[in-house]
DNA sequence: TTAACGTTGTTATATTTTTCACAGCAAATA
DNA sequence: TATTTGCTGTGAAAAATATAACAACGTTAA
């Protein structure tokens, strides 16, 4: 059994979201060293994540983006629509419905929770807002299986651990707080203090690379 | 020159993000063992992670946490503080103005930027907001080395290549577009789509596994 | 027709990253 | 005192990931 690697479908998942930006009609077909350029991998990264999909392209005209971006899609999407759950409809949780909404065929937020009485069945961003109370139950009625928690940290496992009881099996955690899971649950953490402080140790590396060369050169 | 692996670098973030959060009074020191257990990570990993730090602890009480959070942020923060720019207060940038105020020492974001005049001057989140037609001269003002672009895509690559020519060093990009940039610059993209693309996936992977177990137990 | 070209698919190679395994050591225990 | 215990630090091995290299093959140009 040859499984794919993670860093594989997550570049796998940009190249879709490249080529859907590109118009069929002003360009049917791409090369690898085309994609290289922009997506910032090599050209042999690229047809070797392509082969995973079993995709092949043409040696004259490159590859089809329209096949591509379907090939990449049997391969990543469910047969039919997953569905998503978002928990803490705050600042954050609002701009992420706001900016979610309708923007993946085989992905949709059907259900937001919130414990706060006064968002409690108001219709934000198009999503009514459903109590905590009766996460559980909405959860397995509607069968979700991912789960985005935008709720505070101190929150986060309780919640964590109540939609995985109701079968969730992918979980994007917001909240800056690393969540105990069990195995056979996927959890993908998204601090952002942690990001801008990633992004700033690497800036000042840049910034000393930079000096390097300069007396080097 | 025996340069960090980026993963790494991201792992003693994590550390540093769990330590905080003990209490020294309470537990003073901490094995390999304990931090493995709570980050997910396999003790041998973390001890690795440590050394490069240049930190060492005593095989007999572990890790001094107050001694590692040290020797930690002495490797990752700068000496002095690095300014942060925030580009786009709308529903995204205001979330992340209000989570981001004052929690850490080292990074504060000290500018907001719009071009839309009926949120120029306003203070929002405690930050003033100023106009885009004065971004690179503030930048240079205050001495700014990395970006969180909360803008539409349309306007990324544009107001990315300013900060660059500003003199940021590092950007954290919220918008979902693969920004061109030159080699001296960070990009760090967080694109909340393809987040929950990858989550669903493995979700489905890990259904998957699951059912494997059983026929096989 | 023939040669040169440029690209893919894929095998081989190199590099990076993680895990294993254990010496070394201080404390606890017998 | 001698032995056991349980940890760290680290060299060696393994696994994962990325790069390089090139045969195969239509297309183009001579
Ligand atoms: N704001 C950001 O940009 C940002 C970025 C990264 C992480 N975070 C984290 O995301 C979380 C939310 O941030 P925010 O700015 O939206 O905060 P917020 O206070 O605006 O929103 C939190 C929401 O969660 C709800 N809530 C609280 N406890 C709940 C519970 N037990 N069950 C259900 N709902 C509950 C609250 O009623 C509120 O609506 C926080 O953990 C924050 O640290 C925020
Ligand atoms: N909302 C989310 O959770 C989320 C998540 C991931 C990515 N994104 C992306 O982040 C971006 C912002 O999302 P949002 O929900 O905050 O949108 P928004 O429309 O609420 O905010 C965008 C802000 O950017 C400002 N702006 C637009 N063009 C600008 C320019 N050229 N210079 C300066 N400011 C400019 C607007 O005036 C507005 O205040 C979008 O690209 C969105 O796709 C959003």
């Amino acid at each position: 059994m040859n499984s794919i690697s993670p860093k594989t479908i997550e570049r796998l998942i940009l190249y879709r979201r490249i080529l859907l930006g590109i118009n069929p009609d002003e360009k049917s077909h791409i090369y690898s060293h085309e994609l290289a350029k922009m997506t910032g991998f090599t050209a042999a990264q690229i047809r070797r994540d392509i082969m995973a999909v079993g995709y092949s392209g043409s040696p004259v005209h490159g590859y089809n983006t329209q096949a591509m971006i379907n090939s990449i899609s049997d391969f990543i999407d469910a047969p039919e629509v997953q569905n998503v759950a978002l928990i803490g409809v705050g600042h954050l949780g609002r701009a992420v419905l706001n900016y979610f909404k309708g923007r993946r065929p085989k992905l949709s937020i059907v259900a937001s929770f919130d414990n706060d009485e006064s968002k409690v069945n108001r219709v934000i961003q198009g999503c009514r807002v459903i109590h905590t109370n009766e996460l559980e139950k909405s959860i397995k009625e509607m069968n979700i299986q991912v789960a985005i928690l935008t709720i505070p940290a101190e929150s986060a496992q309780e919640i964590a651990d109540r939609v995985i009881s109701a079968g969730v099996k992918g979980i994007l955690n917001y909240a800056p707080i690393k969540l105990h899971t069990p195995p056979d649950v996927y959890v993908e953490n998204r601090d952002m203090i942690m990001a801008v402080e990633k992004a700033a140790y690497f800036a000042r590396q840049k910034m000393s690379e930079e000096s390097f060369y300069e007396l080097h050169t």
